[in-house]
Formats: structure tokens, C-alpha cells, sequence
DNA sequence: GTTGAGCGTT
């Protein structure tokens, strides 16, 4: 079983760091630790791995206790088939913790030198790994098999949704409406009253007002429910008249 | 089930 990686790094204050690449994703550190180990004292195997799916991100970095196997290591394992993928090992350039390699091994002590290094790219890692899933970046091949695909799932969807416009209508017409009411309320507020008049008749004051909506003398005490309402009416009421002058 | 430049975990 793989140890490795299971308590975090163990220690990588003498260790010296190999950085596989080109892997294939279904080699996990189990199939390189016997590979490696023969070439060395390997100390500790570590693949970066998906948060999510947990698949393996195509490289692993091994580390080595002595530099001249790692060298060793690299010379020999550079270029090896593994998994029918071919691997390429290198010393790593960068630490865990943004730290500075010399020489492929952990130096604590950060040089006051240029992070020229550091300019492979910056800007994107492993990190946004459910970003990079919108971004077509990178893997030219497979986002064109998958635009091909959304196209036909744009064409299809794009039929269902024709035939069913006669029932999905009202949504998208209620939809529209309101989004054109918030566009017009926005544009004038006087257009507003007679855009809004129409479909908020329900909610219009003076509709509560009209005498048509007498309430039955059953229902109540409809002189305690008219102040009721009639509070807040004056807010309302207030701006009837909008433009006595226009 | 897929992919393929790159630099890392408790």
C-alpha cells in the first residue's frame, strides 16, 4: 500500500525532488515508487490529485534522499515508457510552500534573487480544477468533440423547445414582460403608471378604492377594513397625479 | 469513459 503522501510531507528538509511528468492518469504512486526506488532512496512519492474525482493530474514528484541517485533517477527514467506513456522526470523547480529548489532540493532560505523562474505560468494551476472544466484553454481536441456536441445538444434542445413554446409561452411572455417593465419603469417614471396600469390592475389602489369591489355587509366591518387600507393608500395615492403641467 | 501543459499534500 502507498504510504506516501497519507501524513502530508514528511520531510523534505533533505530530500531531493523529482518532478514526473507526462504520466499516464491511472498511474498512481504505487507504480512508480518500485520503478524509482530502484535507482535510489526514494523517501517519498506524491501525485497531485483531483479535490473532487480524486484522479491523478498527469504528474507526480519524487523524492529522493541523495542527489546523485536523483540524478540517476532522472537520467535514466527520463523518457521511459511507463504505463505506455512516456515520462518525463526532471528536477523540480519549486518547493511545496512556494519555496526556492537548489538543485532540485528544499532550501528554506528564499534568495533575494529574481523569481525569474516562476514565469512558466503564473497566471493558471492546478487549483481551479472545476474552472478549467468552462475554460477551453487547453485540450483543443477534446473541446472540439465536446462544442461538436453541445452544438448538437443546442440543435436538439433548440426542437424541444419549439415544440414546446405553445406551452412554455406564457412563462417566457411573463418573463419578458416584467424585464421590459423594469426597463421601462427605469427609462421614465411617467411611462411607468400607464405601462403598469394594465397588468397591475389587481394591485392598483384604486381598484381597491372602486365602489365595484363593494364588500358585503356580511362580510364584516368594512368601515375598520376601508382605514385599514386607506392607510397606506395616501402613499400610494400621492403620486396620481404625476404631471398636471406635461 | 474522455484529456495532456505543467510544479506539490497535512
Amino acid at each position: 500500500m502507498s504510504h506516501f503522501g497519507r501524513s502530508g510531507p514528511p520531510d523534505i528538509a533533505d530530500t531531493y525532488s523529482l518532478l514526473i511528468l507526462n504520466i499516464s492518469f491511472r498511474t498512481s504512486a504505487d507504480d512508480l515508487f518500485p520503478l524509482f526506488d530502484k535507482y535510489g532512496k526514494v523517501v517519498d512519492i506524491f501525485i497531485p490529485r483531483d479535490r473532487r474525482t480524486g484522479e491523478s493530474r498527469g504528474f507526480a514528484f519524487v523524492r529522493y534522499k541523495y542527489q546523485d541517485e536523483a540524478q540517476k533517477a532522472v537520467d535514466k527514467l527520463d523518457g521511459e515508457v511507463v504505463d505506455g506513456r512516456e515520462i518525463a522526470v526532471q528536477f523540480a523547480k519549486y518547493g511545496p510552500n512556494a519555496e526556492r529548489i537548489h538543485k532540485g532540493r528544499v532550501s528554506e532560505k528564499v534568495p533575494r534573487g529574481r523569481g525569474r523562474s516562476r514565469s512558466r505560468s503564473p497566471r493558471r494551476r492546478y487549483r481551479d480544477d472545476y474552472h478549467r472544466e468552462h475554460r477551453r484553454s487547453r485540450s483543443r481536441s477534446r473541446t472540439r468533440e465536446m462544442y461538436e456536441r453541445d452544438r448538437h445538444h443546442e440543435r436538439k434542445r433548440g426542437h424541444r423547445y419549439r415544440s414546446r413554446s405553445y406551452s412554455a409561452s406564457p412563462d417566457h411572455d411573463r418573463y419578458r414582460g416584467r424585464g421590459r417593465h423594469v426597463y421601462e419603469r427605469r427609462r421614465s417614471r411617467s411611462r411607468s403608471f400607464e405601462s403598469a396600469s394594465p397588468p397591475r390592475r389587481r394591485s392598483s389602489p384604486y381598484r381597491s378604492l372602486s365602489p365595484r369591489r363593494t364588500p358585503s355587509p356580511r362580510d364584516g366591518s368594512p368601515e375598520k377594513r376601508s382605514r385599514h387600507e386607506q392607510s397606506p393608500s395616501p402613499k400610494s395615492s400621492k403620486p396620481v397625479s404625476p404631471e398636471p403641467s406635461y
